[in-house]
RNA sequence: GGCCCGUUGGUCAAGCGGCUAAGACAUCGCCCUUUCACGGCGGUAACAGGGGUUCGAUUCCCCUACGGGUCACCA
């Protein structure tokens, strides 16, 4: 009796919905892969920029099915219309594109790649409605007709009553409604959502393993939560259902606020007779919120600058922020990383076991350590590579200034570079221009001022000398005798340790002289070696730049 | 407030019943050095608290505290 009611409802809610489950299972079968490899998923929802956060989860994602030789696939979560971003679909293909995350099938720019598609929420509504249908039928799903307003109003009941709120025994109250008063409302064209008729107990608790936390207490699930919205469109978690289901999921990598709807999802799958993924739930990346002073998780609206355009706009190489993430994700992959200084990241065996289960906090530091060290291992010719590459976008002059004469620019990106010990002064490509402003004119500046304890007379007579006797095509250590013979001259010591032992005969050393003209040059107190800036600068511009400060002296 | 997760130095973290409790970043000092950077050496700095279990707890259990998350027709 009960099941032909059932039976009705189904076809009184979903007239239009032919297929059956059992269509959907023969249009995507399991996939035949072998044992223990992963199919895993970015599944996204088009709202915004893309976050930090996301491509944190969707490494993890790419490494688990990329290692195992499995498939990673892009599905569009786009079932909330309200909230979908003008062009956030794309936006999420190209970031995901620039990070180096190669999805097998799934969403792309020109449509759908791959057999179980569609991946975008929106265009499977039909899929989703053949298993609620099916749901109705077997009488675990109902419509409900209450209003917003009546739904708030129980649960401020509820509040007041100091009650656990949601949909729930005598609350639920389409739950077990009359045919009758249904087929009333339907008649009125009244809008309804499907709930689930939820079998839990209140209180009552179950062991869950998941393959970041462990083994884990969860309480059942007792609310009647809604499943298809009033647009006949479901919410996150029959769609996650449905879709991981349909799609063969092996593997669920999803941020552990999802945890308290997990048990929910645990009835879900089992009310539609699936098997459950394999959950990997994982800790936050957080941040130290200013006002509060309290590690909080990132938020997509209050933390812009966690936006992924925030590091490339910054100039973060990608593979620097790809770097950072593993040490994040698997501690020991920085030591892999010195011992493996030249293999790709993706040869790092990556572990689901070494996933911390506890939040991090992103640090600035260490980020910028690892681009000092990434961009240090790099090759005059991808510097060069790297920066004009973001600057052509973000920092116009910059780039006008690297291009107009790339040897130029790739011989001071030379300086140090290489060998066993290279030097670390940039983290990101915007730290470039104040690094190499000195060489370029347009760029030059005195940013730092030479001592008053040195005599101006001296330093004009030290910088005098030096045009008189410099010559590019010098040896550095023939270069380093002629400043020390003009340290001699002036009264100042040729060796620094002469001077060390009696300071009083001397007023300065070698290295002050060179200091004077490494101001005059660079305009700074510190530069990279001097004898190598010259001879990247030439004879020419390196005479005007003293010039022009001995004539500034006065 | 209910429920869930977490808690080793400032940060990321090794540890998985017996250790002088690793390492990296940051920080401080020294060395190298014509400046800076690099590099080398060294220092400061941690098991949230209280109960158990045990011959022995950072490690296992319980409680408390603190931190985080979550309680929608959003994902």
């Amino acid at each position: 009796m009960t099941d032909n009611i059932n039976l009705e409802l189904a076809e009184l809610l979903y007239p239009h919905i032919k297929t059956l489950p059992e269509d959907m299972e023969k249009r995507y079968p399991p996939r035949s892969l072998p044992e223990g490899v992963k199919v895993t998923r970015f599944a996204p929802s088009p709202t915004g920029y893309v976050h930090l956060g996301n491509i944190y989860g969707a490494l993890i994602d790419e490494r688990l099915a990329h290692q195992s030789g499995g498939v990673l696939f892009l599905r569009i979560e786009d079932t909330d219309a309200k909230r979908e971003v003008e062009g956030g679909t794309e936006m999420i293909i190209e970031m995901m594109e620039k990070y180096g995350i190669r999805f097998d099938e799934g969403a792309t720019k020109d449509g759908d790649k791959g057999d179980y598609g569609p991946y975008r929420q929106s265009q499977r509504r039909e899929i989703y409605q053949t298993y609620a249908k099916q749901l109705v039928r077997e009488g675990k799903a109902y419509p409900c007709f209450c209003t917003p307003e009546e739904l708030n109003a129980i649960r401020e009941e509820q509040t007041a009553q100091k009650l656990t709120p949601g949909y729930y025994g005598k609350w639920a109250v389409w739950r077990d409604a009359d045919i009758d008063k249904v087929k009333a409302e339907l008649a009125k064209g009244t809008p309804f959502v499907l709930r689930l008729r939820s079998e839990g107990t209140e209180g009552k608790s179950f062991k869950f393993n998941d393959l970041v936390k462990g083994t884990i207490d969860v309480t059942e699930n007792f609310i009647d939560h809604v499943i298809l919205k009033s647009d006949g469109i479901p919410d996150y978690h029959f769609a996650h259902a449905v879709d991981d289901h349909l799609m063969r999921t092996t593997h669920v990598v999803r941020d552990e606020s999802w945890l308290p709807s997990l048990p929910f999802h645990v009835e879900l799958f089992r009310a539609l007779g699936f098997k459950l993924p394999k959950y990997i739930h994982t800790a936050q990346v957080m941040k130290l919120d200013e006002e509060t002073g309290k590690k909080r998780k990132l938020s997509k609206r209050k933390d812009p600058e966690f936006g992924l355009t925030f590091f490339y706009q910054s100039g973060y190489p990608v593979i620097v922020t790809l770097e950072y993430l593993m040490t994040l994700l698997n501690s020991n992959f920085e030591e892999w990383r010195m011992q493996n200084p030249d293999k790709p990241y993706t040869d790092f065996p990556f572990s689901i076991k070494k996933l911390s289960p506890s939040g991090c906090l992103f640090d600035f530091d260490k980020l910028n350590d690892i681009g000092r060290e990434v961009i240090s291992r790099m090759t005059t010719d991808e510097v060069y590579a790297g920066v004009t590459g973001w600057a052509a976008e973000y920092d116009y002059e910059l780039h006008t200034a690297l291009s107009s004469d790339p040897d130029y620019a790739k011989a001071v990106f030379a300086i140090g570079r290489g060998g066993k010990k290279p030097r670390k002064d940039l983290a990101k490509w915007s730290d470039v221009k104040p690094y190499v402003s000195f060489f370029y004119d347009e760029f030059f500046a005195l940013e730092d001022k030479i001592e008053d304890r040195f005599d101006a007379g001296d330093i004009r007579a030290a910088l005098e000398r030096f045009l008189a006797t410099y010559d590019e095509a010098d040896e550095q250590t023939v270069w380093f005798d002629k400043l020390k013979a003009i340290a001699a001259e002036l009264g100042f010591a040729p060796e620094v340790k002469f001077y060390k032992q009696s300071p009083e005969n001397y007023k300065g050393h070698v290295g002050d002289i060179a200091m004077f003209l490494r101001v005059a040059v660079t305009g700074r107190l510190n530069s990279p070696d001097l004898y190598e800036v010259l001879q990247v600068m030439g004879q020419r511009r390196v005479t005007a730049r003293v010039s022009q400060f001995i004539g500034s002296l006065s």
